[in-house]
DNA sequence: AAGGCGGGGGG
DNA sequence: CCCCCAGCCTT
């Protein structure tokens, strides 16, 4: 092991960290910044200074890739363009702006914060990566992020692609989502952000674990820190990071209903604490197969729904895979005839539905993706 | 420290 | 059918 020659003027206590690769904080910055200039791509969220559309970017951004946020964030800003426009909204009308984009916590958490803004900042988004970090929903990754990129304060962030990057450079084995390893990466991420143009630096540092130093396959030939990369160096690249294996995911079947009466279609308030968590949907049952006759349906549906429903035909299928478990719907269709105006509210998984209407329109309320598959495949739409 | 929380893309 | 991606919060 190289004993460090010099040493950085940042957090001297924590230096050892970097004894390997003492020279990093000097040079990633004049390798990264003159090829980000040249390189990056135009992102809508980079051509802007407005602390509030890039606090939603990266919020959007989180567990989400650049192509599936892009037309809800230009959606978003549209309907919502100021925090005091979020601030003042109904979650209603927010979660209506996220539906599909999934992880509907982060919508409830930005109007939140909105309002904390309103409430206690004045209005405006603060400008420092201590006060974002109070607001529901950020984090210091996002923190971080809006401090550097919108006020240019000289804060790291760490996100899955600088965590890759930077295991790297240093060639250490490890999964980067391990607290301990998380840590350390914190540490040197705090190490190596330069004062000067420290938001270009740390989009420079995504930018690559994105485009070039990606997880299968980085393509060293053309990296712009080939040369002070310790695992590119050692050939370990393809070993760097460490993944940890997943648990199987369980499968979870339901048994979901299209029912209609003169034109609308019914659809329940999921409740809190679950997936999609108050979310909308169409009447879902746990799938038993125990009707499998359309008598037997229709027995179903007046016992937990009191609705008398003269049953359809038609059947459908659809599988939709998450992250930690694999849905099975089996949908039935059929019109209703009777008991339309008070419908009972069954149990929905781990608690019960909160609400029911008859909808003309689906974009009336927030949904996920699964509830819109289902309309397309019933021809709802 | 571990688990919950969506959805999209590709093989 | 499988694989990949990946912050924040709660417990």
């Amino acid at each position: 092991m190289k004993s460090p020659t010099r040493r950085s003027k940042k957090s001297p206590e924590t230096q050892p960290i970097l004894a390997d690769a003492a020279d990093l904080p000097e040079k990633l910055p004049q390798l990264l910044l003159p090829w980000f200039d040249r390189h990056q791509r135009k992102l809508p969220w980079r051509q802007t200074q407005d602390p509030y559309a890039i606090w939603l970017s990266e919020t959007m951004l989180q567990q989400t890739q650049v192509v599936t946020a892009l037309p809800y964030y230009h959606r978003f800003l549209k309907r919502f363009p100021t925090v005091q426009a979020l601030a003042a909204a109904p979650l209603q009308e927010v979660l209506k702006s996220w539906s599909g984009l999934g992880y509907y916590r982060r919508a409830r958490h930005l109007h939140e914060a909105a309002k904390a803004i309103c409430e206690n900042f004045r209005g405006i988004v603060p400008g420092t990566a201590a006060e974002l970090v109070t607001l529901p929903g950020v984090g210091r990754y996002t923190a971080g992020a809006v401090a550097s990129f919108a006020f240019n304060e000289c804060t790291p962030i760490v996100d899955c692609n600088v965590a890759r990057v930077l295991c790297r450079l240093l060639n250490w084995p490890v999964d980067p989502t391990a607290p301990q390893a998380a840590k350390a990466l914190w540490q040197v991420a705090h190490q190596i952000v330069p004062a000067d143009r420290p938001g270009a630096f740390n989009h420079a540092l995504m930018e690559l674990g994105a485009t070039v130093c990606v997880p299968r396959a980085p393509q060293c030939l053309i990296c712009p820190a080939q040369q002070c990369c310790q695992s590119c160096a050692a050939g370990t690249q393809q070993d760097i990071p460490l993944r940890k294996e997943k648990p199987a995911t369980p499968i979870v079947k339901r048994a979901v209903f299209v029912l209609r009466h003169e034109g609308r279609v019914l659809l329940m308030q999921r409740p809190k604490n679950c997936i999609w968590e108050e979310l909308w949907e169409f009447p879902a049952l746990p799938d038993l197969s125990h009707f499998n006759s359309r008598t037997g349906l229709a027995d179903v549906l007046r016992e937990q729904l009191g609705l008398e429903v003269v049953p359809d035909r038609w059947r459908g299928r659809l599988s939709h895979q998450l992250t930690h478990r694999a849905m099975r719907y089996r949908i039935w269709r059929g019109v209703a005839v009777r008991g339309i105006e008070r419908v009972l509210l069954p149990p929905c998984e781990t608690g019960r539905y909160q609400a029911w209407r008859w909808l003309e329109n689906l974009a009336d309320v927030p949904v996920g993706t699964v509830t819109h598959k289902i309309a397309t495949l019933a021809r709802l739409d």
